[in-house]
DNA sequence: AATATTTTTCAATAAATTTTGAAAGTATAA
DNA sequence: TTATACTTTCAAAATTTATTGAAAAATATT
């Protein structure tokens, strides 16, 4: 295989993996193509590269760096700006999940929190019905996001120390 | 706040919650809505009290049934057909790493194997640029896949003794 | 076997999301 | 200051995804 149909096949690849976790295809396209890329790229050779529009290319740039997965570069005597992608998979990793957490846990975690205030009798099935699986959630999700909270905490070799701890 | 608001805003936050991260919302508002029932539904029910079409009820349903989510319950004497969701929240859980590992984690394990079959000259940086990363990915992926499927065929009880034993 | 009830399908439609591209904005250089 | 190079914005258009609803299929009842 020809490393330009190598990466072409990532980036597709990614893109749909992307989009199935909910992010949009262009983004996480636009993260792979910086991420195999040797050298910073231009909107242009962006917009070149994917065979989308200016407007486009910039707006998930920006999102990208909002992200904390794609940073700015200045090219003495250029005017124009470089795009790269952090190439440290285990930040990226890491940064993925700690905006996830916030952005989408957080809320969530608020809304469960204001719906178990609901008032009603221990006794009445319907009550409990309600009641029971949201505690649920409630509760192995908070156990899921202090994992969480840890994780992006953490540093690579913590986490395969931890990995070897708990599968020897 | 009544129950019926309470749940209601719980149906709402989950389907939200769902879409972020590339689920279809009717699908999660469903599946819900059946967590907090005493009592098994109909696809009239679920019509009703989610103001959707009998149609988008069967397809949702369906899917959810594919997923080990909700099962179908058979009353005496009823022709009609009624739902319930597994209520065990940790099965719930478990079963959905499952479903998303094996739909969409592992098409994209075969992908990075096979780019990775690039050919080139390991002092090139372009080559080097394309294959580091992503021989990182694949490292980090099958890492994290296999601590899932260890999850998957986990216990609760396991899952709690194990976070005890990380973070003490 | 004819009728009644319920479920499923799927083409058409609606809604949500993404993308475009041209105009406005900004910074640098002549 | 004016021109030039580049970036940003955002309403309109295109695309993708979800939903409807009526007809067909399946299943049960008389």
């Amino acid at each position: 295989m020809e490393l330009q149909e190598a990466k072409d096949k990532f980036i597709q690849a990614w893109g749909t993996f992307g989009s199935q976790w909910g992010i949009n295809r262009t983004m996480t396209q636009i993260h792979a193509l910086l991420l195999v890329s040797a050298a910073p790229l231009s909107a242009d050779d962006i917009m070149e590269q994917l065979q989308i529009s200016r407007g486009n290319v910039n707006m998930n740039v920006r999102d990208l760096i909002d992200w904390g997965l794609v940073y700015k570069v200045l090219k003495p005597g250029e005017r124009r700006e470089f795009f790269s992608a952090e190439k440290d998979i285990w930040k990226v990793f890491r940064q993925v999940v700690k905006q996830r957490r916030k952005r989408e846990l957080e809320p969530v975690f608020g809304i469960l929190e204001e719906v178990l205030k609901v008032q009603g009798d221990p006794k009445d099935p319907e009550y409990k019905a309600f009641v029971e699986p949201v505690r649920d959630i409630q509760k192995i999700a908070s156990r899921a996001d202090s994992t969480l909270e840890t994780l992006t905490k953490a540093d690579e070799n913590w986490f395969f120390t931890m990995l070897v701890k708990l599968f020897k």
